[in-house]
DNA sequence: CCCCTAAACTAGCGGCGTAAGTTTTCCGGC
DNA sequence: GCCGGAAAACTTACGCCGCTAGTTTAGGGG
């Protein structure tokens, strides 16, 4: 085969069948080969949309971060918007675990993470934070965000007895399969409201004090 | 050459070279035929002491994990010690950026790793919190280290000024190399305090509120 | 002393990302 | 209306990867 009628692949097809492979059979599962198979062509022709495999994981990171609602900053007080964020945040890394070891190492230079990021900090300017401050509200909250994802979705624990012999204040009980999930559920949320009643604090602290606000 | 007089490999030195190869060139500097030209030594050697090059990974990981200081558990009180376990934390994996992304995700088959969410627990539990309770908040504190690490260490952003271009409450200035360090700095102490100053508010409410403590 | 195991070796398999060069098709300009 | 170049598929192939299999030899226990 030559150059066929009309185009076998173009970039939203790859990256749709590539986040598809993923989610399905996990990051590893993805090699060029396999991905153009997928797609009925043959691993090299990816080449001609895509210099590198990164850069087509790069897209499917962008797709996902694209998923992220930031709405809640155009409507509601900083610290609900910042609530709405986060869990919409780990939703849409929920939705696709298996990107997201590649996702949260990536560098800036995805659209769709810089628009994410341009929203939370004009919403906490607006609020009355300093930019300073606003750039690490929401330097802290993607942490906490991905480190959640990561680490929840990397089951952490198995459900082996004998890892948890001389270990006695850990609970095999609360690592099992079937709990890690509410433990997971708990220690976000739990986080989460620690997190946004400490940066109240630190707002009638260091804004609400100086009258700085609108 | 077949067996020599006396072992030319032990586990520590592999890890220990695989632990150097990582921090001087990262992750994906490292294959087993590299580690092994580093230990005087062909490729496959290294199987008579791993099963698996993941094996080498998860023994660095567990390695730097040993570094992290719990002691504070026993002598301060539960915030104090949360502090001073959590900056410990990500001074050792400060120390081997590179490890991170792998360490991270890794599931909990690592000893070092067991034993210090078995102190954290067991400090906790001490103190007067729930052991469900115990356990989600040494997982967000995870989280947040975690994440604080990995997005740092992964350098997010690039100093390309066109990236900034359309996202105005993006200030390129904060970005660029040289503040990026100071911007991690900041989001992970505003970041740490305001979780603390949270679970010190949630503490008041459910702990003391009841007495139960010793 | 003998034998079994341990620890190195060499050879090689299948898979990976991707570079190079080929073929055919489409499209814009004379 | 042709024709030249770009586009998009192809085939081939290179060097690296993790790892297996089988070989050789040294060390240590019965």
């Amino acid at each position: 085969m030559a150059r066929p009628r009309q185009p076998l692949l173009d970039r939203r097809r790859i990256v749709e069948a590539a986040r598809a492979v993923i989610d399905g059979e996990g990051l590893p599962a993805l090699s060029t080969r396999r991905l153009a198979a997928e797609l009925g062509v043959q691993g090299p022709s990816l080449y001609n949309h895509f210099a590198t495999k990164d850069e087509i994981l790069d897209a499917v990171a962008d797709s996902v971060t694209a998923t992220v609602d930031t709405a809640a900053f155009a409507t509601l007080d900083w610290q609900e918007a910042l609530r709405h964020w986060a869990c919409s945040y780990r939703r849409a890394l929920a939705a696709h675990p298996n990107i997201v070891p590649y996702l949260v190492q990536g560098p800036g230079r995805r659209p769709a993470a810089l628009a994410m990021a341009d929203t939370v900090h004009g919403g906490l300017v607006r609020a009355g934070w300093s930019p300073a401050r606003a750039t690490h509200i929401g330097a802290a909250l993607r942490y906490f965000v991905a480190g959640s994802a990561l680490v929840s979705f990397a089951r952490g624990f198995l459900d082996d007895p004998e890892l948890y012999a001389g270990h006695p204040h850990l609970h095999q009980a609360h690592r099992i399969a079937g709990r890690q999930h509410s433990v997971d559920e708990g220690a976000f949320t739990l986080g989460l409201e620690a997190l946004l009643h400490g940066l109240a604090a630190e707002y009638d602290r260091s804004v609400a004090a100086q009258g700085v606000q609108r």
